[in-house]
DNA sequence: TTACGTGCAAATTTTTTGCATGCAC
DNA sequence: GTGCATGCAAAAAATTTGCACGTAA
């Protein structure tokens, strides 16, 4: 039961800095581009680790949207919000729909189950992939 | 355009069969072990791409539940079910809730977007791994 | 016979990890 | 000074793919 002291280093800083400022639900890719840009030297696996460290603390949420390539955002504790994911162009809409969440304590209950997380993503088509017959 | 022809051979109809036997939620090694259990000549890329295709077409379902593997169940139409997925042991229970579809209906039509699919999974603690403080 | 399907192994792709060195405290 | 953090490159892990041979239609 050691308890891991965490340091907070120059690149940790960067890297958060960087997933406030970054469009949402970043993948690790990205992330690291945007971080190069403003210190190249910082790698992969620190921005892998860093990720896997704040997730585990609950500051960034992973998700795997299925692109192949697992994406992260930060953990909205006050707002929690669903996902909207058009696969069409990619794009991903949030919304939050309180009755749903109401619903699903509901079932969890149900079931005597204890939700420590949730998961609730439409795929789909999004109005702007629809009038348009010609795309891509 | 052109169109390609399926044909039915003994290596699908196995893990066709094999999938309607199995536990639901199988992943690629589970299913396709089961599968050599009766013909141990099958490769892995042969049961892959058989769900690949399966997928497509809408039989099956692959989910991914964040365990590093994805999973395949048998779509059905009919009674569109969600997931409880127990952190603990790893059990998947099923559940289904109208009134959760219903809302979810509304939020994508208050998004103009049009649904294809969906998922939505409460990752948590299941009831049998509450009590019992000792486990694993 | 003519494609499509299969098996094997190799190639990809993404995620993880080992280790020597660097740096926060 | 001590031990966590970093970078690099190598290792893992899972998914895809190329190709020669097999086989359904």
């Amino acid at each position: 039961m050691t308890k891991r002291r965490l340091r907070s280093t120059e690149q940790r800083r960067l890297i958060i800095d960087t997933l406030f400022g970054s469009g949402e639900h970043v993948t690790l890719d990205g992330l690291l581009r945007q971080v190069r840009a403003v210190d190249s030297r910082v790698g992969y696996a620190t921005v892998y680790r860093t990720m896997k460290l704040l997730a585990e603390s609950g500051i960034v949420q992973e998700h795997k949207f299925g692109d192949g390539f697992t994406r992260y955002e930060l953990a909205d504790e006050e707002h929690h919000h669903d996902h909207l994911i058009c696969l069409e162009c990619g794009k991903i809409t949030e919304f939050e729909e309180p009755l749903i969440e109401e619903l699903q304590a509901r079932v969890a209950h149900r079931y005597d189950f204890v939700v420590q997380q949730h998961k609730h993503e439409l795929y789909g088509v999004c109005s702007d992939c629809q009038k348009p017959k010609k795309r891509r």
